[in-house]
DNA sequence: CTGAAAGCGCTAACAG
DNA sequence: CTGTTAGCGCTTTCAG
């Protein structure tokens, strides 16, 4: 095999110098004679020298990568959030590699197992769950880990929003404009964020003195295309609902095509409310309104923290305590309600 | 700091044999006695032993990664792709670093220094032009290189799709139901792929026997949202023009908003056909007419090419002769034509 | 200010 | 079948 044959050695013999010169020129941290250092310096441009990434990580004993685990960049809610992490990622020198689970826990501890040893410096989950037992047990191990939007529960960092808080605005925003009988679509239960929407949607009908109605909350059965019948039954049994809300985006837009199916206007007949604020909701047919999550933010803030961690750890040996970050949502309303 | 603190060689005290030892039965290849074999594979569980990804990869010359270069993942055309590069990449044992580089061509220059001595073992760039010579130059000195959807001159693997016939069939059916004076909304004409869009619409138009017009074509100034005046422009101008052909599905998106304020109907009063079928595609109102691109398998063929050049390269120490791949694209009528 | 030497963790001859 | 040894390319003492 053709070696890519260029090292700090061969600039060492161009310039005439000793490798730990070269290396020294070239880490630019210590003082060196005019002299030498151009010489190094030139030896290095013409011979397009790029150092040896795997060499320096083995040595240095980190590979300047950052890993973030999400579920599929297929899901709107993910590109902003890799954006987020990339672009801070990248301010900071590192590179990111990214990882799609599908949710399968098999593949998320493949890719540990595969990255977890100076593969990257450090992991950004998008896809913890109740059972994931062995990213907290990386963690205790000390490796710096960074966990969002979904189960967090004070012993890792996270940053997150606040899912009740958020839906109880969502929920009394409808509510003010007289909305009287809300049905709620739920994503996976085991999910807390889930759980805490429907606490916020809770708080939100007992504070207008609505009676909270079982009969009212639709549960996904498989996937999100389930809320179309879903939707389409609800309403057959209970003709007096007036909205719908969303537990995020994508299931807006799959209850709006089965009310329209029904012959319904959105939002003349009825309203619908999402969740998320990702990029096609502002482009669907009614604009949706819907809560915004600041998920470039919550990305960025995310690879802060882990880049944080990383160098706190390569610094004085251990990870620093964890921290929660609660980023601020926001009502967004469009067309989907009236 | 403290050290990972879990290497061959603590596996080899506690398995009582030497870490050669322990490195082949790792490794699997050679014929060991069942008995160390045993040994072995109990100190690596009961140690939780991960094998070190620098020293390996230093050692056998390769990273077991391959990079891929966007313009951003924000760009509805990248997930899929992205999902499709990570899946082969995969099943063939290899992760993937992701690069945003807005188009930017000092980010891309930088994240390819940094990458391209033994960061990655090669590199689908999803992100050329015509000056990215710094690509071409890297590919000669023998680095793994595979361009998908943009520019390509056959010096190059590629993965990309006939842009001209793909343009040329949906004109063409455009024609077909009727349409006579039909505008097109053009990228950025430095890429070959809006030229050859362009040469399509042209040969449907001139197979049609009618006339082309220079005062129809649409081209972008700044960004996408350029369309949007650009399009009340030219209807105000050429109030004749009945259909609107959209290089790509944003740009659809943003005509049949234009239109819409007009007070026109889709598609009753005007057409509107897309390019791309991103996933928005289908979700917007109303569900766009498109040409629908593979994303999926370009990027999964791109992957698949990338690694048969770094085995390839790796076993016979130079790169296979390129190929360009040609995949298929589909009309998908939905309801933005008559 | 600079060179020699050791070693990061791993694999691959080379012996035996 | 297994141990010893060298070395991947780099950084970092330790001398000088």
């Amino acid at each position: 095999m053709v070696k890519s044959a260029n090292n700090m050695k061969e600039v060492a013999q161009k310039a005439g110098v000793s490798v730990s010169t070269v290396s020294r020129v070239l880490a630019g941290k210590t003082y060196i004679s005019e002299n030498t250092r151009e010489m190094v310096e030139n030896a290095a441009k013409e011979l397009n020298y790029r150092p040896n990434v795997m060499a320096k990580g083995l040595k240095l004993g980190r590979s300047n990568a950052i890993a973030l685990m999400i579920p599929s960049i297929d899901n709107l809610m993910f590109p902003d959030i890799v954006r987020g992490v990339e672009d801070v990622a990248q301010s900071h020198n590192f590179v990111v590699t990214l990882c799609n689970t599908d949710e399968d826990m098999n593949k998320e501890k493949l890719y540990m197992k595969k990255l977890s040893n100076m593969g990257v410096d450090g992991i950004v989950f998008a896809t913890m769950r109740k059972n994931s037992d062995y990213v907290r047990s990386l963690h205790e191990e000390g490796f710096p880990i960074v966990l969002t939007s979904r189960n967090y529960d004070g012993k890792l960092d996270a940053v997150v929003i606040n899912n009740l808080l958020s839906a109880y605005k969502g929920v009394s925003y409808l509510i003010s404009r007289g909305y009287k009988n809300i049905a709620i679509a739920l994503g996976d239960e085991e999910l807390p964020l889930y759980q805490k929407r429907l606490l916020g949607y809770k708080k939100a009908l007992e504070e207008a003195n609505i009676p909270y109605k079982e009969e009212l909350v639709m549960r996904e059965v498989g996937t999100n295309d389930s809320f179309y019948p879903l939707t389409k039954d609800l309403l057959k049994n209970h003709p007096e609902v007036d909205c719908f809300f969303a537990t995020n985006d994508i299931r807006a837009i799959i209850i709006i095509r089965a009310l329209r199916d029904m012959g319904l206007r959105i939002p003349e007949d009825i309203g619908v409310m999402g969740f998320d604020d990702t990029q096609i909701s502002a482009l669907v047919d009614p604009p949706l309104t819907t809560i915004h999550q600041p998920l470039y933010e919550i990305g960025a803030s995310a690879a802060k923290r882990l880049i944080f961690q990383i160098q706190h750890k390569q610094e004085k040996g251990n990870l620093a305590l964890p921290k929660i970050e609660i980023l601020e949502t926001e009502l967004i309303v469009r067309k989907s309600t009236k």
